[in-house]
DNA sequence: TGCTGGCTGTGATCTTGATCACGGGAGTGA
DNA sequence: TCACTCCCGTGATCAAGATCACAGCCAGCA
């Protein structure tokens, strides 16, 4: 289950090598150089609470590796999925931005790397490099857009069926390496539980767990731990349009 | 039907009375100023469309007065309405910064003035008066806060009761200002047909009717036209936090 | 005056998926 | 090695709400 290869820490935003492909980080030096001396770098176990849904905020989060599960919970306790967060993405902006208590909550998925920074200093940050102004609109953006993609998921899709197809075939949009993959098998990496899936569809994990049984029985899906393999995209693919 | 009052127009931002109360205009002076030479204002009627899912951005629009209801279709054509934007607002904001097609369809709800500014000329804007990108990210965080709230209504209410109770309330916020209004009883001015509140809370034009009906018979809701009365607000209160 | 089209009320039926209940397997720590 | 705790699979039952079908109402209009 650990990965062979030892964790890799990214230990200075000027020479990290994912830097121009990721949504906040590609910024130019001066900016990174300001950035750098006022953010704190740790590496977070898999379970961290980066960020607690009506705490009010401390500072802003930007992933540098690894993966975290934005949630948010109803009065009753029950709690709905709202994107998963990637690499070079800032979370508890919306927060920040406007001084109100975290949105969601955020849970690392995988061991991850994030550099914190503080509400003062991220603010001052923010004046002083108008620039970044932009940068933070197309994270906002980029969130706005997740949860518009997921309230067309929640109200417009028919059934659980359309909707659990839907999320693995986004997932396919970023398959797995690996060396011994049969041709026409798209091979993905799943960290989510069929409990946290449910979440992300809205809908009770007993409805996931038969829908995936379904798949797996249909020939459209291998499952072996956390990797899963997608055996059939067209089938998958033709539920979703209908 | 018609409003006894003349419609007002607004001429200008500077001297616009409603202006500091307002999510983006109430800006520095000279930023309000630029702002006034860039912008073409117009006034809609009910029913036009300002901006079109899935066409290019050609500019934001800024609601002076009237309201602007947001939605989003699937592929089958079912559509469901993200939120009502309301006077202050900025539509098309998203598309606009990061330079995308339009990601939700406006329509007005009443006649409408609203302030137009084009693509280039509003981003130009944007770089010259660093202080307006605080707005814009106060536009789109209150974009993802209402997403947000959608979605928890969407995924987690556990009742298509519960969420018209729920919608009903939020309306209630706004009470409509009449002269004979019964002590205990809330007026408010519904501008969504059935058909519409079903796309919002995400259900059927049916069930709505039939909600409504159970409301009234219960005596907690009065509905002439467009103009209704909330006769029981804790009653429907109780549904909601159940 | 009557007609037309959009909105609303309501009955009957049928499907989806929630919920409860239980067993089984895999990792983990004492 | 044995509990213990998470996950996952699956059966049975049941209710909420989608869908179809139709009728009434009202405004605007010729």
């Amino acid at each position: 289950m650990a990965s062979r290869a030892a964790f890799q820490i990214i230990e200075n935003c000027l020479t990290c090598e994912f830097r121009e492909n990721r949504l906040f980080c590609n910024l130019p030096p001066d900016a990174l150089q300001a950035l750098q001396s006022i953010k704190s770098s740790s590496v977070y176990p898999k379970g961290t609470m980066l960020c607690l849904e009506g705490q009010p905020s401390r500072g802003i989060y930007v992933l540098c590796t690894g993966k975290a599960k934005l949630s948010t919970m109803s009065a009753e306790g029950r709690s709905i999925i709202l994107r998963i967060a990637e690499p070079g993405e800032v979370l508890g902006l919306t927060a920040v931005v406007s001084g109100v208590p975290y949105e969601s909550t955020a849970e690392t998925l995988e061991p991850t790397q994030a550099n914190f920074i503080p509400q003062r200093e991220f603010l001052r940050f923010l004046e002083e490099h108008a620039e970044v102004g932009m940068k933070v609109a197309q994270q906002l953006t980029h969130n706005c857009h997740c949860a518009y993609q997921e309230i067309r998921s929640l109200g417009l899709s028919s059934s659980v069926t359309e909707k659990v197809a839907k999320l693995i075939l986004a997932w396919a949009e970023h398959p797995l390496e690996l060396s011994q993959t049969k041709p026409g098998e798209i091979p993905i990496r799943v960290t989510l539980t069929q409990e946290e899936i449910a979440q992300f569809v809205g809908t009770s994990r007993e409805t996931v767990s038969r829908t995936l049984g379904d798949f797996r029985r249909k020939g459209w899906l291998r499952v072996k731990g956390a990797t899963w393999w997608i055996t059939n995209r067209a089938e998958l693919a033709k539920i979703v349009t209908t």
